[in-house]
DNA sequence: CTGAAAGCGCTTACAG
DNA sequence: CTGAAAGCGCTTACAG
């Protein structure tokens, strides 16, 4: 009985009606200012707290955000994960953080958030089936694909422009007269390493420069590994263009490990800048993503759906910025 | 309406009563396999999810775990939240995510866990008053201290044996024929700087060996702070003890930086053993917490405390181990 | 094994 | 502004 002290307690006490209490604590309703006070008291003396539960059985609201995350070895995430906590915090609602192994969201998971009856749903760094949306969906709880693209008709997603990023981060290696490049994938079946890797190859084809391609993992093992195998083949190319920064930092050991300069023999860029990129070992130029604007449009966008289900789609790309620093 | 289908829908497409099919979710009844049969035809027919809300409203019980978690930018940490939230999926549990910016967690933080009436609550780098540690208490919710220690009569904790742990160092780095060695401390008033400190010191007095000490903050930046400022006055020891892996990281870069080899000329190690740890380009001896052993007595304490509350106190430290690379 | 009924702790028309 | 009453979607004695 959470701590036994409900509405009906408080009310006895203050000599009103449960009504009346929960007029108070629920807000938007027109209470006395000395029905108020005598209810405030009340609750205050016997520790009151309203059961959520009971609240969200009779409002079918709830003050929960379910967010799904996968790569929580990226630092990239977990300072995603507190921008979010925080935002939400500030509006009155909870996270009810949910871990995935796979790339793509499983029935269990999306079943939890159904049970909890969440209000509303951000997936960080993974997909989701059709199928599964449409459970969001006929629920009418919004659904935003963070750092994810996916068919503009059916999901609302929130990005950086991939594409103009990558095709900058070209031009400007190409500018540092780069004439032989690598382009370091993360998860070939991921949006932001396809767009990331279509704008660097279309400037670079434009301009007939010589690249080549690998897939990685987003992961730090998966950039050093990838570039020791490059470098044991003796093919160090004039630029790295890594698809996050914690392969970027990957590379950047295995080069040093093999006495390869940087940026003279070989520049690198990555994306995301998070902490470790400006770090004064690794000191590397970077692709900013304007997290805290993504995580605000994708606030506004949950909130305004919350309040107004309208099920649209879409997807809204922010643009970021390059950091030059040390590596190119 | 959630998704518009209760179980009385279900009742009715099946022919049966709303308690049978409640019987069939909830479990633990018996009913027929005819009704079952019957019941779970219907349900998947309608898509029928049974309302948690509800649900906790009648058990007073809910399948949610609140965890508290401070300092999402020491990588240990998302690690942690991991291991959490898979480990308890696995039994049926959801995590209510609360990042806070204090050490000590805010009354408004612990009253949302109250509103949702959480199963158990684990905080992991933070602590908490004893009149908040009250109110959990008298709500009969467990509450776990992760990898933090405090007053043992009250709480109930656990951790790495963070004396053993820090003493075996100090006779390590005794061995290693150091004589002058320096303790960079996280944030004072953590239980695990204290005793990491308290460990450390104690060895170096009984074998005369001098040391000095440095309050940092537990963070990359104040790692490396510390240990620019240090270099700044001339005084390098012959080793570092590091009440943190990232704080270390933080110390070698600094060195690096200034061309003190590592470990000719002074030594190093830390404390947690985070993936970074094993980087090539730190390859840093470092004190391993065991995680899992830590996450999985944390799980059982919780779980046998929702099953039967004792509110017993106490700390349970777990062992680690000396993880030697190419610091020391 | 099964159903009718009570009740968990709230919010919200409704009437005054 | 306020109270009495209905009802949110479940679980659980109770009786059969």
């Amino acid at each position: 009985m959470s701590n036994g002290i409900n509405a009906k307690d408080v009310a006895k006490l203050a000599g009103v009606s449960q009504s009346s209490v929960s007029r108070v604590f629920f807000g938007g309703a027109s209470v006395s200012e000395k029905t108020r006070k005598k209810v405030l008291a009340a609750a205050e003396e016997l520790g009151y707290i309203p059961n959520e539960f009971a609240r969200s059985l009779i409002t079918n609201k709830t003050r929960i955000i379910g967010l799904v995350m996968k790569g929580v070895n990226n630092p990239f995430y977990p300072q995603v994960l507190k921008e979010f906590t925080t935002h939400f915090k500030g509006l009155g609602y909870s996270i009810l953080f949910v871990h995935t192994n796979n790339d793509e969201i499983q029935k269990e998971d999306v079943d939890m958030l159904l049970h909890y009856n969440v209000a509303g749903v951000i997936i960080t760094d993974a997909t989701l089936s059709l199928k599964v949306t449409e459970d969001f969906k006929k629920n009418h709880i919004p659904l935003v694909l963070f750092n994810r693209k996916a068919d503009q008709q059916k999901f609302f997603s929130i990005s950086t422009n991939n594409l103009d990023a990558s095709r900058r981060i070209a031009e400007y290696l190409i500018q540092k007269e780069c004439r032989d490049m690598a382009y370091i994938s993360g998860s070939r079946n991921t949006s932001t390493s396809i767009e990331r890797e279509k704008g660097f190859t279309e400037v670079l084809e434009k301009h007939h420069i010589r690249f080549r391609r690998f897939e990685s993992d987003y992961s730090y093992e998966g950039g050093y590994e990838t570039a020791k195998e490059m470098i044991g083949n003796g093919s160090i190319p004039s630029a790295f263009f890594v698809a996050n920064d914690i392969m970027a930092l990957g590379v950047l050991d295995a080069l040093r490990e093999n006495g390869i300069a940087v940026p003279t023999v070989t520049k690198v860029v990555g994306f995301d800048n998070i902490n470790m990129a400006a770090w004064p070992i690794y000191n590397l130029t970077t692709w900013e993503q304007p997290v805290s604007q993504m995580v605000q449009e994708t606030v506004n966008y949950v909130i305004s759906e919350i309040n107004e289900y309208t099920g649209r789609s879409g997807n809204i790309e922010i643009e970021g910025k390059l950091i030059e620093r040390k590596t190119t």
